[in-house]
DNA sequence: CTGTTAGCGCTTTCAC
DNA sequence: GTGAAAGCGCTAACAG
């Protein structure tokens, strides 16, 4: 009754000898390294196939003895979702030590293009992997393919550069995000009609600019008794975003939700509170110690939230996979958008 | 602009070294093993403390040499859920093998208590870890209890016994879970007032129990327009289900919402659909193909989720790091509660 | 093109 | 109580 799913007795020196040749030519065949007669590929690749074998990681980081080092190109502000990730990535130091990896933090302005392909550059051949909360642009584009020709594996984080040769994409579908946030305003407004206002940072961030679009599908297609207010670009700014805010709901008597597409959610809070127009849904993104409380407060109704604990260790684990020419498991490192109410706050 | 998490090259020897011994004796040390004296172990602690050092894992499995084998005692029946972690376990086969683990599944009656005891039982000595979906039972305890006693490393996985001494929980608060549902059920109803049916396995079942315990508590305490009618027994069973269903939905017109906390969804879909009611604001448990199609139809309008990929490999993950002594990250495989509509279905 | 060999940093006998 | 030494299964020179 015990049906087993993995077992494997067997090493390179078997293959070898299966195979009629010598260890480092297994070795030589088993990392695609050149300089072997077709014919004998041909053989030791039937050897290990025949066997399932599976090389002992273990050994092989061992006899590797290399130290691997990976960077973690991050914004300098204080973006508190992007602290908690850096802060996950500290903790991870002793499970990192104990595998002779390290990942060091590189802030760097990830808004200003320039500045930030000139981080990139900066790192070339120092490291084995980068992971890089990118802007899209084509100078960090350009950036990320010139780390990638070097043979450093490259992930994108958070924020990705689709066009880029970036081996890896560490976060969440923001069009699918927006249309999420689209469908608990309208759901939880609950049948009546209004309006919607959107505040976003900028709508030139390819992740604001997603999540709208997707926003906006929604509320189009399936609420049609809603009408979506212009985007207020308040900069993820909690000035500029109050006052944006105050202005429209002042203008507005009968806006009945808000998404928050941002930061700046201070705010926007207190735009909405101070206006006295709690009734009005809201809807935001992720789970820091502010949305935590507007939550529990019942001034947030829901915040669709990426988690920066999984998003720091699949990161590390994928630069890690890619370093060392594993597969990526599937599904094990996509990145949920979860939908983060009171009751199920982490 | 560079900092550092982690960095650490010292060996065994080094610190053999500095403390003045041999390597065996610092292994001895590491792994709190009898026969050094007191004062020696002193010293070799404080070594290693002085340069934080760090074991290199990879090594250590290589000279062990010993493949670790886990079991995952898992319910035999036909649960959807329970197979979507099967399958997932057998995606892990290469990943396991390269680690010179194993991870077997031992199917087994988890709802008879003898049967499962013994189940456990039998596999004492045999495994260094095992992971059980159990039954919260005195028995299923005692069996718990032996293995850890005998060294093994047991892990709950979905339900737990929290009254044994397992090392490790991998699964969701259902208590939480239940409140979800019921903040769910009561905001998409959108002030409409009216009954709401709740439609369990059985109330025996410590989690769909529990479930209920939390939906109850949010609909008393923040819905009073809803009243939640008695909950039906439906025994997991689709027929049974819906037969129980028809007649309440007969019986009351002014059913407004409707929570499944259990499996039967089919049949619970089937009565709703039948009688017309679909309207009535439906949130059940778990994305499979079934509830993956009624939440795309539109018939259901939320999931709670637990990932069943996550909770296998977070099982996973916590035996092996409790067999080889490392510390569990922290909420690493702490399991979320997901709440799942339309837009971010996985 | 292919094979031989010396480790990588631990664990584990087996002596002392 | 403590230490010396032989591997674990790979990788990476270096020879041929």
């Amino acid at each position: 009754m015990a049906d087993t799913l993995a077992a494997t007795a067997l090493t390179l020196k078997d293959i070898a000898r299966e195979a009629g040749v010598s260890l480092a030519t297994v070795d030589r065949v088993l990392h695609n390294r050149p300089g072997v007669r077709p014919d004998t590929v041909r053989r030791v690749r039937e050897a290990i196939e025949r066997n399932s074998f599976q090389p002992h990681v273990a050994a092989a980081e061992l006899a590797r003895g290399r130290a691997r080092r990976f960077a973690f190109v991050m914004p300098s502000g204080p973006n508190p979702f992007m602290q908690q990730i850096e802060a996950y990535l500290g903790e991870m130091t002793a499970w990192l030590s104990a595998r002779r990896l390290s990942a060091e933090i590189v802030a760097t302005d990830v808004f200003d293009a320039s500045v930030l392909a000139s981080s990139l550059e900066a790192l070339s051949g120092d490291y084995d992997g980068v992971a890089v909360v990118a802007l899209d642009h084509p100078g960090v584009r350009a950036a990320i393919n010139d780390l990638v020709d070097a043979g450093t594996k490259v992930v994108t984080l958070v924020s990705d550069v689709p066009s880029s040769r970036r081996h890896h994409y560490v976060g969440i579908d923001n069009i699918a995000a927006g249309r999420t946030a689209g469908a608990l305003v309208g759901r939880l407004v609950g049948g009546r009609s209004g309006k919607v206002a959107v505040v976003a940072g900028s709508q030139g961030l390819r992740d604001h600019a997603e999540r709208i679009f997707g926003f906006n599908q929604v509320m189009a297609s399936e609420f049609p008794d809603l009408s979506v207010l212009p985007v207020l670009e308040g900069r993820d700014e909690d000035e500029r975003s109050e006052q944006l805010l105050a202005g429209l709901l002042g203008r507005h008597a009968d806006i009945v939700g808000l998404y928050n597409v941002g930061a700046g959610t201070q705010g926007v809070a207190k735009a909405l509170s101070e206006a006295g127009r709690d009734k009005v849904v809201f809807v935001g993104h992720d789970v820091t110690a502010l949305t935590r409380r507007l939550l529990l407060q019942g001034v947030m109704d829901a915040a669709i939230s990426q988690n920066p604990g999984h998003e720091a260790r699949a990161a590390v684990r994928v630069l890690l996979a890619l370093a060392r020419g594993e597969p990526i498991l599937s599904e094990q490192d996509k990145i949920r958008i979860d939908i983060v109410m009171r009751d199920n706050l982490p």
